[in-house]
DNA sequence: CTACAGTTTGACGTTTACGTCAACTTTTGT
DNA sequence: ACAAAAGTTGACGTAAACGTCAAACTGTAG
């Protein structure tokens, strides 16, 4: 495991392009290693790419995935003050989905109304 | 009720400016009524920019809101094969938000995950 | 050795979703 | 009647998130 990829093979799974990949890298989000001058994504980066593109689906700016992927991503070692800055960021980014997830139901069971609707009239058409 | 807003009234009750209002209104989102060149904003639109919000908030486009707004909207009688159109539209819009469903809960467990590491570190850090 | 497929670094272009004036008209309190 | 407040239409600016070349380098199969 622990796969190789190069940017296209990896943009190509995802359905991105290449550009895609080199501009979150710019931005930090992603760090591949470089076998010269040439990127090579792991799949510790595959992963960060696959939460990056997660986030952004579900509207994060590329910062906020930033924020929220590297909280996954404990990368070093955190002493007891980093840790409760870290359960604060949770607790943080936890309600603002739990946000999104309210205004994700009131949509959905709208929709479902909707949908109530039309079918009635369907009915009502047809006779 | 059926109430008569002015555009800074709607635009502090939603914290957006009337830029966005205006914005709003030329890409076809909001059609308040004309009183001589002035803006009044019935409940209806109201209801429709409260949507708009809650479509951006969750990741669409405004063009995707439109779409789904204008669903919940029928602002005339539909003909069966409108019907049909509109069912199929409701189903691909519910498929859209049920991926996103499904995105958001992978991202909440794998916080909770996190939390519950992090809460581990912070108890072995206190022995 | 060389042709070619893949990669890299700029650098400028584009779309979306507004922000920010400016210049002007309209409405309203006193 | 008149100044302040609110509204209108341009027009240009901006930040985010890439797209789209161009020019040069590189690794590899034939």
């Amino acid at each position: 495991m622990t796969g190789a990829y190069s940017i296209t093979e990896l943009s190509r799974e995802f359905t991105v392009t290449p550009r895609t990949l080199r501009f979150y890298e710019d931005k930090g989000l992603l760090s591949p290693i470089r076998q010269g001058t040439t990127r090579i994504y792991s799949d510790r980066e595959r992963t960060r790419l696959k939460l990056v593109l997660r986030g952004t689906r579900l509207g994060f700016s590329l910062q906020e995935c930033r924020e929220i992927i590297d909280m996954y991503d404990p990368t070093s070692r955190l002493n007891t003050r980093q840790l409760l800055r870290l359960c604060t960021k949770i607790r943080e980014h936890r309600n603002a989905l739990l946000a999104k997830m309210r205004d994700m139901e009131a949509t959905l069971s709208a929709m479902d109304e909707v949908e109530q609707t039309c079918l009635g009239a369907l009915i009502a058409n047809a006779a």
